[in-house]
RNA sequence: CGGGGCGUGGCGCAGUCUGGUAGCGCACUUGCAUGGGGUGCAAGGGGUCGCAGGUUCAAAUCCUGUCGCCCCGACCA
């Protein structure tokens, strides 16, 4: 491609819109342009690495079995109210009636329209398994569309279905999408993770999520430094203390704390480790009543195991102000179970604490040297918390680490869940009509591109791995308004390399030398090469990978010859 | 949806508090110079100040309403 019949331009100044540096680069160097929240126009460059992306998961797909197909993005209600997601999903689901008033929903995902595809295609066993993928342009409503196409209303998705006669199918399935997730985002050259996962509203049992490992991640995830154990952190279990609580030694007494309200300004009060205080979090319960949970002070309470508690209300609810005020007679800041009726549930790291410091349960007051069984029951003990940097991993060995990422895959284990709602069946040896089981496994392709950025980025701009880069090389004559010797240098290189099949992009706009460098540069082209009057007489022209601190020659005669041998180099 | 903030040439912003009829940088156009890291000088084009209503002799500026966007929380590829 010639930079000077592209009419796109890049900003030197980042867009105030842009938070995030992936978002940031992409609209600096022209990849996207938003069109409304949430919505964006993929141009020329940046479509180039989206197609990139694309093609590497079809390739992969298609070697796992995958089968492609096309679904509409506009289906009908009645699906939806089969499986009865018509009620569960929300207002993220985006609703329209056509002219006749009948009602459709734009597809967040296609769960319902493959499996009224498989119910009307699929008769037999002999036809199992299958699985049917495709790439295909979802919308999702969501709250807050942020970071680009990060998080987009509008976006694009790899999804998959398999459908499969048992358990033990489904089994081998899903580790053959696992496995294609794993060789996709590794012939991406990105550093990624597959974690446990949560299953979310998508529903089913088993689920794993790919990560892109980045500091910028939304999601935090844990693994073992000694075995393959890694979970997003929502879902790793924190361990019960191997240690037992040691015997209370101080007695309790009350210490007048006025206007320490958090877990910080406590520790610095009374100059205790934030390990030595119990921290209070209060809860709606089953019967409206409040339960008190309690974590050590430098423990964050998990959600999603909170959540979980058999005494806990659904959706986990935090009690109002008010309900706070009435069951213990002081305001946050001030809890803590002394005294307390109702339900307290303690994270099991509290079981290994004596002598601890926690509310008063009276404001502005605390109490020191407390200890659960001695100064107030014995709680109930769960897992509530999120594992933090050297908990012991849940497989007992090695310990863990936390990392960030961003998700950009994700497999399920569904079931029968859709499959047993929209009566999809076939017959077995016996003639007999069983309920399929299904998977589902999704990538999403436009955020792909995001957190690759995220991953691989400097000050100067994007570093795309070479198998997504929308060029592989770039090409920069200097001065080539004054000299017709790199004019047709730079402009044979050029045809040379496109003809070797090497993507090029040939920077011929009359553009100062440190114009065309920066731009190179925000692109991320990964090879640069550089024609100049000044290496021409010596036969030379000058290399820089975008990863490089400096040129260094390169013979102007077998160009194709020199990128190979760096690409097969980078490649093993 | 709750909390915070912002809408002023294509982009980034100042001007708003204290009303007096719009300015800076980048980008763009033309000319001259320059020519290995976003070059310099000169000239130029381009703005319903988000929208609607109100107050006023006079509104980007004050008031009311409305729309849009961004950031922080619960969801997800």
């Amino acid at each position: 491609m010639r930079l000077s019949q592209l009419p796109i331009v890049t900003l030197k100044e980042v867009p105030a819109e842009a938070e995030v540096v992936s978002h940031q680069l992409m609209v600096r160097a022209g990849l996207i342009r938003r069109l409304a929240a949430g919505q964006y126009s993929w141009l020329p460059i940046g479509l180039r690495v989206l197609r990139k992306v694309e093609t590497i998961i079809r390739e992969e797909m298609d070697r796992a079995g995958g089968l492609e197909v096309l679904m509409p993005t506009i289906q009908p209600a009645e699906l939806w109210q089969e499986s009865g997601r018509w009620e569960q999903y929300g207002p993220e689901l985006l609703r329209l009636k056509d002219r006749h008033d009948r009602a459709f929903v734009y597809g967040p995902t296609h769960e319902e329209v493959i499996t009224d595809i498989a119910r009307r295609e699929l008769r037999t066993y002999r036809q199992l398994p299958v699985n049917f993928y495709q790439i295909q342009t979802k919308f999702r409503d969501e709250i807050r569309p942020r970071f680009g196409v990060m998080r987009g209303r509008e976006f694009i998705m790899k999804d998959a279905y398999s459908f499969h006669m048992d358990e033990a199918s489904l089994l081998e399935g899903y580790r053959a999408m696992y496995d294609a997730y794993t060789r996709i985002f590794s012939r991406m050259q990105l550093q990624f993770r597959a974690v446990q996962a949560d299953t979310g509203s998508i529903g089913g049992t088993v689920s794993h999520e790919f990560h892109v490992l980045a500091s910028s991640g939304e999601d935090a995830i844990a693994f073992s430094d000694a075995s393959d154990f890694a979970a997003n952190v929502e879902l790793a279990e924190a361990l019960a203390p191997a240690t037992p609580r040691p015997t209370p030694r101080e007695k309790l007494e009350r210490v007048h704390t006025p206007g320490v309200k958090t877990i910080a300004d406590l520790c610095k009060f009374l100059d205790v480790g934030p390990e030595r205080t119990v921290k209070a979090i209060v809860v709606e319960g089953v019967d409206g009543r409040p339960v008190l949970l309690c974590l050590r002070g430098d423990h964050e309470l998990n959600l999603l195991k909170a959540s979980r508690l058999a005494q806990v209300r659904k959706p986990l609810n935090f009690a109002s102000p008010a309900a706070i005020a009435e069951a213990f007679g002081a305001n946050p800041g001030s809890l803590g179970p002394v005294g307390f009726e109702g339900t307290v549930i303690a994270d099991r790291a509290v079981a290994a604490l004596a002598d601890v410091v926690v509310g008063a349960n009276q404001d502005d007051w605390h109490l020191k040297g407390m200890s659960f069984g001695r100064d107030c029951p014995e709680p109930e003990y769960a897992d509530l918390r999120n594992v933090v940097t050297g908990d012991p991993s849940p497989d007992g060995r090695g310990t863990l680490a936390i990392a960030r990422g961003i998700e950009v895959g994700h497999v399920f284990q569904l079931g029968s869940k859709y499959s047993e709602a929209m009566n999809a069946k076939v017959v077995d040896e016996q003639g007999r009509e069983v309920t399929m089981m299904m998977g589902c496994y999704g990538i999403g392709v436009t955020r792909v591109v995001a957190a690759a950025i995220e991953q691989n980025h400097d000050e100067r701009g994007i570093i795309w791995p070479e198998p997504i880069a929308p060029f592989q090389a770039v090409v920069v004559p200097i001065n080539q308004q004054k000299s017709a010797r790199v004019r047709e240098a730079a402009e044979k290189l050029y045809q040379e390399l496109t003809a070797a099949g090497i993507e090029t992009l040939f920077d011929d706009r009359d553009a100062r030398p440190g114009v065309k460098f920066a731009d190179a540069e925000l692109l991320g082209i990964p090879h640069r090469i550089v024609v100049a009057e000044r290496g021409l007489d010596a036969g030379k022209l000058e290399y820089r990978h975008r990863r490089d601190t400096e040129s260094r020659d390169m013979p102007l005669e077998g160009a194709v010859a020199f990128l190979r041998s760096l690409q097969q180099r980078a490649d093993g």
